[in-house]
DNA sequence: TTGACATTACGAATTTCTTCGTAGTTACTG
DNA sequence: CAGTAACTACGAAGAAATTCGTAATGTCAA
């Protein structure tokens, strides 16, 4: 199974996998401490259970205490979800986003400033072809 | 009810949705012509029903034949989602969305270009405080 | 007016998402 | 070795999403 059959997570899932990158492979436990407080034990476990079939997660089961991590990285998972975001809500073009997304948030100069610089480089790639 | 009080549209509202903004007003049948062939006349219905409970829609009964109005624009749906996703995916990071969506895609040249005008009128008003 | 037809309303069936309770199992501690 | 603590497995329950079938109703032509 290739990696872009990944199910798109759904946002408990997205939640979970947030902490999965953040801490590494974790636990059950590792993984609840990290999440809202009020969030069940078994809660927690029954994603990762459920993750773990989807693919989006894997598990090792060799020691009693299970470990799991993202079986896809933030930045594949990210790739993943603009894709779908560009293609189910800006007709495919990624420019639009850009567009949203600049204009519809406060972003800092450096910020700025290192997106000019990744154009620069891809105009820079564009040319040498 | 404010406009920033309305769910998330699912995949499929989506899609009704991205009829709507195209075509403008439509009935029932109208958006099911412009769907995946095969989609059911009903199904649409009670997609348009559900969504004008959820206030995605608008309906107007005042006809027969009710007509449909998408109840927030393409661009506020596309602000919407796409803070939602930097939120979920992107630890709150807008630039961190927009150097993904720009390194994961092709863009032309025109598009880099018209991301950059907007660099610079984003960094004028900057200045301009 | 009476069919024929299009439309809306209603609800049922299935699947997925979300959350937790409970039961069973393993490991440690006194 | 008995008891407790921690862990996994299983399943249930409710909500939401998805898809349709069928019934009810309005419209218009013959």
């Amino acid at each position: 199974m290739s990696k872009s059959d990944l199910p798109r997570p759904t946002d408990s899932e997205l939640s979970i996998l947030r902490v999965l990158w953040r801490r590494g492979p974790s636990t059950v436990r590792e993984v609840l401490e990290e999440m809202a407080p009020g969030t069940g034990y078994t809660t927690v476990l029954k994603f990762l259970q459920i993750m773990a079939e989807k693919g989006l997660v894997r598990r090792d089961e060799s020691r009693r205490t299970h470990v799991y991590r993202p079986a896809a990285s933030r930045e594949e998972t990210q790739r993943k979800l603009t894709g779908d975001l560009i293609k189910r809500a800006f007709n495919g073009s990624a420019k639009s986003l850009v567009l949203q997304a600049l204009s519809g948030t406060k972003a800092s100069a450096e910020d700025l400033a290192e997106i000019r610089r990744l154009l620069d480089e891809i105009e820079t790639k564009k040319a040498k072809r």
